[in-house]
Order: C-alpha cells, then sequence, then structure tokens
DNA sequence: CTATGGCACGGATT
DNA sequence: AATCCGTGCCATAG
C-alpha cells in the first residue's frame, strides 16, 4: 500500500537536492507554475519536451493521451483512493483520462474546461422558461471572467424588448446555480446570494448579511475593529465573520475561491485554484476518491538532449557555465518529481484518514496533526507543514478549503456545538453546553465553550433569545 | 449569584 | 524558536 521507494531515487540525495525538494514542496501549484516558467526562461538547459511522460509512471504517453497503466483504477470498489498527478497544461475531463468506465453518471463529471456560461445553462435548462433562453444566454455570455454580470440589466432588457424586471427574474434564476452567485452584478451581491443560500441549511454567523451589505468595504480592508463598531458587535466577531465569509463564500463566482484566513499582516494569500482536486468515481457509498494533485509541466519537463550534447564540445569558456545548467536543471526536475511523489504520499494517507470529512462535511472531521502523520509516513514534521502550508484542495462538494482545514483540531468539536445550539428549545448556557457536549464523548471546559462560541459567531445565550441568531431563516417551509 | 469575556500561562504544534 | 490553543482565575455585567 505504501509505496514508499522513491523511483526517483536513483542517485543519492544530496543537500542540495534535498533543499530544493523542500523548497518546491511548499510551493502552491500557481508559484510552482511561475517558477518553471522563470526557470525555462533563463536555463537553456532545460525544455518541454515534446513526448509527454505519465507524469505517475514516466512512460511516455501517446499524443494527449492517458497513461494505460495509470489511468486506470485499478479498483474500483475498494476504499483506497486513486491518487495521480495532473499537469495542469490541458484540462479535459477526468472522466476521459480514468479511464472510460460507461455508468459513470455525468453528473459527477464537471469538467474543467466547459465554458461557465454552458455549465451555468445546463443546470438552469429544466427550470428555464422557453422564451427565456434567450435572455439568459444573453445574460450568461456577459459574464466576465470573474462570473460577475458588468452590464447592466436595463441593457439587456432593452435589447430585448423585455420588462427589466424579467431579467431580474432570470438573473436570480443564474444566481442559484452552481457557482453559487454567478452573474450578479457586484461581489457584494454574489456573496449575499451565496450567504442566503448556505443559511438555508447550515447556520451562518451573526450579523453577517449586515457586514456584507453595510460593512463590505471595512470587511475587504480587514478593518474589523471598524466593523464591529458599525455593527455593534465586538472586534473578534467582526473576524469571525470575516473569515466564514472567506472561507465559504466567495465574491467572484467564476473563481474557485476567495481568499483564506486573513489576517492583515499576514500575506494574505488568495485561492483561485486549488491545488489538488478530489472528486468521488460515482455516487456510490463505497466509491474510491479520485485525488488529483495539479503538477504544472509535470510529464514534459526534462533536460535538452541537443544542449547535452552540445556541452561535450563546448567552447573551454563556456562549458563550466553550461555544465551548471545542466546540473540545475536535472536537479530541478529531480526535486520536481519528488515535490510530487512526496504530495502523492501525503494525500493517499490524508485522504483515508478523512474520507468521512471530504464525503459527510465538517462534523466528520478527525483531528489529525502535523506530526503524527509525519511519524505514520516517515518523514520529518517540517516537510508535511511545508506540503500543506499555501495549498489548497478542493472538495467533491466544489468547496475550496485550505489544505490545513484537514489538520483543523477542534473543527469537529465546533461544528457539533453548532448542532446542539441549533437544535436547543431555549437558550443554553455555556456550562450545559459543556455538559452535553461531554456527554457525546467531547471534553471541554467551560471556558472553551465559549471560545467556540466566538469562533462560530454565535451570541452568549441571554442574548440568543429574542431572534435565534444562528440562522434567521427559522421558518423553514 | 450566575454567566461571560479578558488576560495570561503552559503545553502542544508548527 | 515562534505560534496556537485550551484552560484557569478574576473582573464585570446582568
Amino acid at each position: 500500500m505504501l509505496r514508499q521507494t522513491f523511483r526517483t531515487s536513483i542517485r543519492p540525495m544530496t543537500t542540495a537536492h534535498l533543499a530544493q525538494t523542500m523548497t518546491l514542496l511548499a510551493l502552491s501549484n500557481q508559484e510552482l507554475q511561475q517558477k518553471i516558467e522563470s526557470e525555462l526562461a533563463s536555463n537553456p538547459a532545460l525544455e518541454l519536451s515534446e513526448e509527454i511522460r505519465c507524469p505517475n509512471c514516466h512512460r511516455i504517453l501517446p499524443a494527449r493521451g492517458v497513461c494505460p497503466i495509470c489511468g486506470t483504477p485499478k479498483n474500483i470498489s475498494s476504499e483506497e483512493p486513486i491518487v495521480f498527478i495532473s499537469p495542469r497544461s490541458d484540462f479535459s475531463p477526468v472522466s476521459d483520462r480514468v479511464g472510460n468506465h460507461e455508468e459513470m453518471p455525468d453528473h459527477d463529471w464537471i469538467s474543467v474546461n466547459e465554458s461557465l456560461p454552458e455549465y451555468v445553462l445546463k443546470q438552469i435548462a429544466t427550470e428555464l422558461a422557453v422564451e427565456d433562453r434567450a435572455l439568459a444566454a444573453h445574460i450568461l455570455n456577459s459574464l466576465d471572467e470573474d462570473g460577475l454580470l458588468r452590464v447592466s440589466s436595463i441593457e439587456i432588457a432593452r435589447y430585448h424588448f423585455v420588462p427589466v424586471e424579467r431579467v431580474h427574474q432570470v438573473i436570480r434564476q443564474i444566481q442559484r446555480a452552481d457557482p453559487l452567485g454567478v452573474g450578479s452584478p457586484s461581489p457584494q451581491e454574489a456573496l449575499l446570494v451565496q450567504l442566503e443560500i448556505l443559511s438555508e441549511n447550515h447556520p451562518v454567523p451573526y450579523k453577517s448579511k449586515e457586514a456584507i451589505t453595510e460593512g463590505m468595504e471595512l470587511l475587504s480592508r480587514y478593518a474589523y475593529a471598524e466593523l464591529g463598531r458599525l455593527l455593534k458587535i465586538s472586534a473578534a466577531e467582526a473576524e469571525n465573520i470575516a473569515n466564514f465569509i472567506s472561507e465559504n463564500l466567495n465574491p467572484y463566482p467564476g473563481r474557485s475561491h476567495w481568499g483564506e484566513s486573513a489576517s492583515p499582516s499576514e500575506m494574505a494569500q488568495v485561492y483561485y485554484d486549488a491545488d489538488i482536486i478530489i472528486n468521488r468515481l460515482n455516487s456510490f457509498p463505497h466509491t474510491p476518491l479520485i485525488v488529483e494533485i495539479i503538477a504544472p509541466y509535470a510529464g514534459s519537463l526534462r533536460v535538452n538532449p541537443l544542449f547535452r550534447e552540445a556541452l561535450l564540445n563546448a567552447p573551454s569558456d563556456k562549458s563550466e557555465h553550461w555544465q551548471s545548467d545542466l546540473e540545475s536543471a536535472s536537479l530541478l526536475i529531480k526535486c520536481l518529481q519528488q515535490r510530487n511523489q512526496a504530495l502523492v504520499r501525503l494525500m493517499q494517507r490524508l485522504v483515508i484518514l478523512q474520507r468521512n470529512f471530504i464525503l459527510e462535511g465538517d462534523a466528520s472531521l478527525i483531528p489529525i496533526t502535523r506530526a503524527q502523520l509525519a511519524i505514520e509516513l516517515d518523514v520529518h514534521e517540517s516537510t508535511i507543514s511545508r506540503a500543506v502550508a499555501g495549498k489548497a484542495v478542493q472538495l467533491p462538494n466544489r468547496r475550496i478549503i485550505p489544505l490545513s482545514k484537514l489538520f483543523d483540531r477542534s473543527l469537529h468539536i465546533r461544528t457539533a456545538l453548532l448542532q446542539i445550539i441549533e437544535n436547543e428549545a431555549s437558550p443554553l448556557s455555556d456550562t450545559q453546553i459543556a455538559e452535553i457536549l461531554e456527554k457525546q464523548g467531547f471534553s471541554v471546559a467551560r471556558r472553551t465553550v465559549a471560545k467556540y462560541r466566538a469562533i462560530e459567531g454565535v451570541l452568549p445565550a441571554r442574548m440568543r433569545r429574542p431572534q435565534c441568531t444562528t440562522n434567521k431563516e427559522l421558518t423553514r417551509g
């Protein structure tokens, strides 16, 4: 199960080797891509080869082909995840690559190269009145790359000679389609739509709606204290709202995700692309998970053979230079493979451990520490830390979360806590909640309950009375 | 007097 | 070595 021998470690690893692998490991695919591109530009020994090799087993592939060995899932029924490295370049739907298994339901496979308009149109096609089709098509084709509708609805209405309200109706339908909030005229409205839909099934932090409607500008500046004053809540709650929004909502529906936890001092890194994509093969309960590790240029990078030849009869003044170019090129390639292989091993294990979380959501998250995993995989802790840092993973439900969320120590307790509060008849005090949690097997101190409440943005018992704070849509039906 | 939030300490994690 | 997290103690609000 654990194929721990690196097939690439033919030569002993030098310290430079190791160091560079570590550096590469810490990069997200976006950064990696830049790194490789700059390397390609500056190092003549490095080139993109025509023949593409399977990034997993390094066999040479037929043009645009699928590796016959690695591309075919071996054990469909097992719960072992299928982890593979995927070069970003051509984004054919995974289904094409993973063999051709007849019974694969279409809707589970959202091909990434399908255009956004098409993708949305497919979803709303059935509920869309026929006469609204042209309208919908027009709207969808006017989306900008962020998935927002930057042309005014009046313009569209005039063009089609229909009342503006009808345009709005169609927009509303579109907004509820999969990249939630797509077709909104502004990031703000996109957030509102997402929040509203999310709140139908999940508790959302108190006053997050107000934060968006009234404090959008403050939100984007991370001005938590100010935001708190505006909404008459504490700065911590304000910050929590901001975190909630950045973790669960996306002001640019056309992109995959917005920033992660946003503290102003830290580099507020923004995830638009996942580094790792997890899908399920089908909707059967015991389906294996498909884990796709995005590795830019994987399999198509190599040392230029012509350059190698040229080195043999290089002019003496250049030969040293060239030699070092060549070495650094092959080092880079080797390190890249190791990086990717390390990621494969990491995900292989991680996905098994967190399978339930991936499929079922927050409540099923098992608290794992990086250190534990490091021991299991027999690597240094820092290796895991680097590999996890700054990466984003897309779950089967198309949410993109930071990879570090899979190492959250208290998420499952927090969701249990949210459940309790959601189902409470009358507001429970922290002490009572602590007792209930104790019975459920989570022994936490009363003080900690308070902390979790704060994190989740739930107000203290006393303040929860008049209106349900966690979701205003109490009247669900 | 009870329920909570703040501060700070110690141990775990990174 | 730096940071994060759970918790205890204490002040404060209701």
